[in-house]
DNA sequence: TATCAGTTTAGAATGATTCTAAAGTGTTGA
DNA sequence: TCAACACTTTAGAATCATTCTAAACTGATA
């Protein structure tokens, strides 16, 4: 609790009631994957009702502080990873399955980079059936 | 024109004047990616007015029956691939810059997949920045 | 050419996300 | 300690891509 307070305002973030759960939600040693929607559920469940604004403030507060990552797996919905580090994803969009690929993957036989730009990051998205 | 109407048919789809204006201009020859919006656009420069809601119809269709493929690569709009062949892309969402690798690419020490699930596809998207 | 299933369309609805602006709160310097 | 203020939260409105509705239209068929 001191710790998260601490931890907010190493990232230059007031450690808010809000910002508290929500970080001692999300940082809680497990990683996760949530959606505004999911992480708001998974609150209201504790007894924490925060608003959706917030909700969304606070995700895009800690996203720019790099303290998440943002997927963009299907049209509708994002995802905020809380596993920071270069991982990859399988995912089942219909079955809602998500998990991280942790392991080292080489992706090999890549065309040169078009001119003028470089290669920022390499995603890779192992789409499942049942 | 009469080999639209062909392909079409043999898709099952009826050679309406619009589906034979949207396809005469995705399939004539060179591969796209478009979004609903940018189509409408298009076909608007080419005195082609159609309504948007049978635009996003008509992708649909083309979709449901292979012609196209879905890409999600942001969230907030859908692009769809003339391009039907396995390929994987370079993108850069901040400059619109979106464009297909055909090499074949080889994804290397993926860990085993998760039990009764199964590959559909992988998707490599590079990323790129200025 | 009549019939009908399939198609198109304007406009309304949806739903995730963002915006607005007013009220509330953490921080800080005196 | 506390006034002052910048930062934050929030309800509710707005946005915007996409989907839906239901009425008019049209391609296929006999
Ligand atoms: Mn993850
Ligand atoms: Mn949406
Ligand atoms: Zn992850
Ligand atoms: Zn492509």
């Amino acid at each position: 609790m001191n710790d998260i307070k601490q931890f907010l305002r190493s990232n230059a973030l007031r450690p808010t009631k809000q910002r508290i759960v929500i970080a001692g939600y999300l940082f809680d040693g497990t990683d996760k994957h949530v959606t505004a929607e999911s992480l708001s559920t998974e609150l209201a469940k504790r007894k924490h009702i925060i608003s959706l604004a917030t909700i969304y403030n606070t995700l895009h507060d800690f996203y720019e502080n790099g303290l998440l990552k943002k997927l963009t797996l299907s049209a509708d919905r994002v995802y905020f990873d809380t596993n920071t580090d270069d991982h990859h994803h399988f995912y089942s969009e219909k079955e809602q399955f998500l998990i991280d690929i942790n392991k080292n993957i080489k992706v090999n036989g890549l065309p040169k980079t078009p001119r003028n730009k470089k290669i920022n990051k390499i995603e890779v998205i192992v789409h499942l059936d049942k």
